[in-house]
DNA sequence: GAATTTTTAGGACAATCGTCCTATACCGTC
DNA sequence: GACGGTATAGGACGATTGTCCTAAAAATTC
């Protein structure tokens, strides 16, 4: 079944290209870590790019399921909004070793001036929409989108502290400290003093 | 005379990698860019990570003397930690386009495993370090490494960001916010809301 | 079970990579 | 003006890159 082997391609291309960098990463690597020859390999995707494109689709369409699952499985704004924070603190590991999926490949195809880099923007922009959402459901109607790109800041400077700093504490005090100040925002336990 | 031209190809090479990245970069790059042909290269530096040192440590100089010229010419710790929190607004154009030199170097020699990342993660350290003296200036001896982090963790991810999302008006907002925080910290025009 | 399509393997291809060698031009010094 | 060290140019090197071709294997269809 071709779907099997494009998917396992796209799948085994999306770790390395997050492990190793796009640019690091060749088709031999992709082929060794799918067990599949490189000639065959040309059957499935034509250029590279093609597969840059199938690995982007694979992140966009996963992203999605995950903010689904968040705003379905979370009751509240607030808790919706705490589940994407505390996926620093559960992927702390990862991140320590290669950053944030998201920030570090827009990142490099910016740097690449790659043409997939629209739709790499676009996955950053997922969680920028559906964070504003949230902050909609929560009332912020006016500041939703400022709020939103805010706290995705935030997350994305903790990522990348986190993984030249090598400190895990620091995620976990930096996690603490944006839900003091989305409580703050929200209004949570304590109002705007301000009035 | 030696000097000037290992000097020229380092300056040379810091462009071609903050706006390439040092994967992507070759010697022909360099060399082109130098106008030097690539055998006279070898004289000069014997492989591709001699180059990478010799740009991390030109960055860390550079970053050392801006640290200084802004301790210097600030006269309180607050427009000092200014001075860094609005270079962000100096460089919005640069960094839209390729990031932040100094997170997008950490972020791509982690995930190549370099063996220069040492060196690149000092110099974000060197900012760590710099806003936590600044910190401790201002009194907040207790929390000033805490709260350094968080500062250069939200440059970081407002640099991310924007070189993301392509807003501008996104990088004064956050420098605006920033500087509210700061403030709010320091005690200044308000106390903080306790007791 | 023969025919046909789908999938695979292996290697050729030119280009480029980082690296390294050697011959020559340049230089101030005697 | 011959000399000796510094600096430069040009190209060779093996390896690897992304891309592409062809023939054989596997699966499917009749």
């Amino acid at each position: 079944m071709i779907l099997q082997t494009r998917a396992a391609i796209a799948a085994k291309a999306d770790d390395l290209f997050y492990r190793q960098g796009y640019e690091r990463t060749s088709f031999a690597d992709i082929a060794a870590a799918v067990k599949i020859s490189r000639g065959n390999f040309y059957y499935h995707f034509k250029t590279k790019d093609e597969i840059l494109d199938a690995v982007i689709e694979l992140r966009a369409e996963r992203t999605r399921a995950m903010l689904d699952g968040w705003a379905a499985g979370a009751k509240t704004p607030r808790s919706r909004i705490v589940a994407f924070v505390r996926m620093l603190i559960d992927n702390r590991a990862k991140i320590m070793l290669y950053g944030c999926p998201v920030g570090t490949l827009c990142g490099e195809l910016a740097k690449l001036d790659h043409a997939a880099q629209k739709g790499a923007n676009k996955i950053m922009a997922q969680f920028a929409d559906w964070l504003t959402a949230r902050f909609v459901e929560a009332g912020k109607r006016r500041k939703a989108s400022e709020l939103a790109r805010h706290l995705l800041a935030r997350a994305q400077g903790v990522s990348a502290l986190a993984n030249a700093l090598h400190d895990e504490n620091f995620i976990r005090r930096e996690v603490a400290a944006m839900e003091k100040w989305l409580d703050g925002e929200l209004g949570v336990k304590r109002r705007k003093a301000k009035g």
